[in-house]
DNA sequence: CACTTGAATAAGTCATACCTTTGGAGTCAT
DNA sequence: ATGACTCCAAAGGTATGACTTATTCAAGTG
């Protein structure tokens, strides 16, 4: 994703050196030093440079240069930032913060998803939930995380707000970024998988409120498990 | 905000044709089109291009040009995709999914805000209160707007999520929005004053569920008054 | 009919020249 | 010394022409 042309290669690694604070804000680049540090011509580094600047990473100024914007400038909903700080030293506020917006979002998007289920999605919900129920006990954790990121996709897409739906991303990259990073245990925990169950019984009921605490417990357990890795961090 | 130079004018131009519709998906647009219609050179033209393409609403492939895509690849969480959509056809869909993003982000914020508020967000919080009052008996809407956006501006900082705290503009937008296009009582609602007062108090006592409850009433309220309104334009 | 080949097309890249803004040095008068 | 004014140079912004490369589509071939 993102890696196409030479503008895209200039993206992927001033991005994430960015993202990382590996390039501190208020370091100034010029253009005539980014063309010859990567051997690129002007028009490259410019579309380089525009698209950071519409994630406001930078702002350019003439007579100044482009400059590395402080933190509470980045658009923090920008997937490829959020791709870029989950990947970097940024990793545990990055974290956080999804982890809070989850439990604000999922329960919600589980109720509405519940209020408004066809019989589709009831079908396809309860069919990744027995697939949960499956790879966990099993130990296959690359199967159980690609189940996971489906079930929390469709339950935002479900939800029937786009811009839930939208959310299904950055959720798909905590999820993978924990597996990944050995944040989790190696069977997952039980609790949590019965919980996914409910929330699949929950919306095949049409029980909102069901479908809302189940999902609920399902985040704030996922938040509090990450606690300790993410204070050990800090 | 983002009007400087030439490619700026392009992206004040194309960006809310794409997002209003008005350039429908699968359109394509050559860059010497798009060169001629505007009289501006390739590089301006490929600049505004490849910010649209970070925001996901074209995309530009050889031998083919920049395709307009379709709504769902959209990055509806872009602050200029928010605004262009407000300020256009599609205004009522964007409306009523922020008002679902309130109604899931605006009462944890609360929470968290009221379990670690300090004194001087207390304080602040209270004063707005009370201009929010003050402003709704004298029916003073545009000041009245001020104190809202800065009000629930204020709520979504103090809840120390950069995420939420992110939403602030958004947020902004549609408040800006409702008043604007005369969606609401020229004397804004009395219970909805009187909750705002809620939320402060909640905060100041550091009553998470009190202030939670409070907010969950302004955002929901704020949607179901909207209802009418956003099935008339559909 | 499938498969290869080739030409046309539009984006991508580079190099260069020139314009425009603006920070800051230098100057001068108070 | 302080303030205001002038002017220059630095860096981004824009325009343009030449060239490269990927990709589609169609013609030709087995």
């Amino acid at each position: 994703m993102e890696i196409q042309g030479l503008h895209g290669r200039l993206l992927a690694d001033l991005g994430p050196a960015i993202a990382s604070g590996e390039i501190p804000e208020g370091t100034v680049l010029r253009s005539e030093e980014l063309e010859a540090r990567y051997g690129v011509s002007r028009t490259v580094v410019r579309e380089a440079v525009r698209v950071l600047e519409a994630m406001r990473l930078v702002a350019s100024r003439r007579r100044v240069g482009t400059t590395v914007q402080p933190r509470e400038a980045w658009d923090v909903f920008d997937p490829l930032v959020i791709r870029w700080r989950l990947a970097g030293a940024d990793r545990a506020a990055q974290l956080s913060s999804l982890g809070g917006l989850r439990i604000a979002v999922e329960p919600v998007a589980a109720a509405l998803a519940a209020a408004q289920a066809s019989e589709d999605h009831c079908r396809e919900l309860s069919a990744l939930a027995v697939e949960l129920t499956v790879t966990a006990r099993s130990g296959d954790l690359q199967e159980f995380l690609r189940h996971d990121i489906a079930f929390h996709a469709l339950v935002l897409r479900a939800s029937g707000n786009e811009m839930f739906a939208h959310l299904a991303d950055a959720v798909g990259a905590v999820l993978t970024g924990r597996t990944e990073h050995e944040l989790m245990p190696h069977h997952p925990a039980r609790y949590a998988v019965a919980l996914h169950r409910e929330v699949a019984e929950a919306v095949c009921a049409q029980d909102a409120a069901a479908a809302e605490r189940a999902m609920r417990a399902i985040v704030t357990g996922a938040l509090e498990e990450l606690a300790p890795t993410l204070a050990e961090q800090a």
